[in-house]
DNA sequence: CAGTTATATAACTAATATATTATATAACCC
DNA sequence: GGGTTATATAATATATTAGTTATATAACTG
C-alpha cells in the first residue's frame, strides 16, 4: 500500500479528521482525544495507530502518556497529488475563459 | 457519508487515482480509462460511479459513450479542509524556529 | 432488423475495516 | 508492594469494499 494509500484512507473516517482537527490545536494525549467520542478508548487508539501508520500523526513517549501531534510530511505529500489535479483544474477554466472571450468576440 | 468521507475515500485507491490522472490529461470514455487495467470492465464502470458520487468526476452522455471529466468542486472542498492542517504545521514550524532562534541567542 | 459496441447492474466471493468486550502492560502514587 | 491510571492488544462480530462472471440495456452500423 503505498503512503497515498494510506493517508487517504485515514482520512476517510470522520473520527480520525475530527482527532486530526484536535491536534491543531496542539498535541494531545490519547485520553483527551478519546474524550470528546461517544466511543471506547481502544477504538480510538486503533484510529491513532492508523493515522500514525499513515505517516500523519508522531508520538512521544512522556511516563504513561502518549502525547500525539501532526506530522508534516503527509500533508505534505498529499498536497503535492493534489497539485496535479487543481493545475488541471485551473487549465480547464482557462480554457473555458478563452471559451467565452471568443464567444465575446463573436458577438 | 460527509462529502469528505466520500471524497477521501476515493482518492484512497490507487486505481481510481490514475484515473484520476489521467483525466487530468482530458476528457475519456470507459472504454479509454479501463484500457491501462487489468481489470474487467465491471470493475471500472465501479470505481467510476465511487469516483463520481464523490463529486470528483462529471460525465456526459454521448450517444453510447458516458465521456468523464474531472470536476472542481471536490477538490476545492478537500483542499479547504487540508488548508486547515497545512495552517496549523505552518504555526509548528514557526514555533520550531523561535525555538531554534532562543537556542542561538542563548549561546 | 441483426449484430456489435459501450456501459451498467446483479449475484456472489474474498478481503478489509470498525467497533465491542476482556485483558495485558507498564508507569505512577500512596 | 498494591491500587489506580494510561494505553495497547486479542478475540470476535458485523459491515463494507473490490473484484469476478453473467446478463441487461441501449445506441450505433451495415
Amino acid at each position: 500500500m503505498s503512503n497515498l494509500d494510506a493517508a487517504f484512507s485515514a482520512l476517510a473516517d470522520p473520527t480520525r479528521r475530527a482527532i486530526l482537527a484536535r491536534l491543531a490545536l496542539g498535541e494531545a494525549t490519547v485520553m483527551e482525544l478519546a474524550e470528546p467520542f461517544e466511543m471506547t478508548q481502544p477504538a480510538i487508539s486503533r484510529h491513532l495507530k492508523v493515522l500514525e501508520g499513515a505517516g500523519l500523526i508522531l508520538r512521544r513517549v512522556e511516563g504513561t502518556k502518549r502525547p500525539c501531534r501532526l506530522a508534516p510530511a503527509a500533508v505534505a505529500e498529499i498536497d503535492q497529488w493534489l497539485a496535479m489535479l487543481r493545475q488541471t483544474l485551473a487549465a480547464n477554466y482557462n480554457r473555458l475563459d478563452d471559451v467565452l472571450a471568443e464567444m465575446k468576440t463573436k458577438e
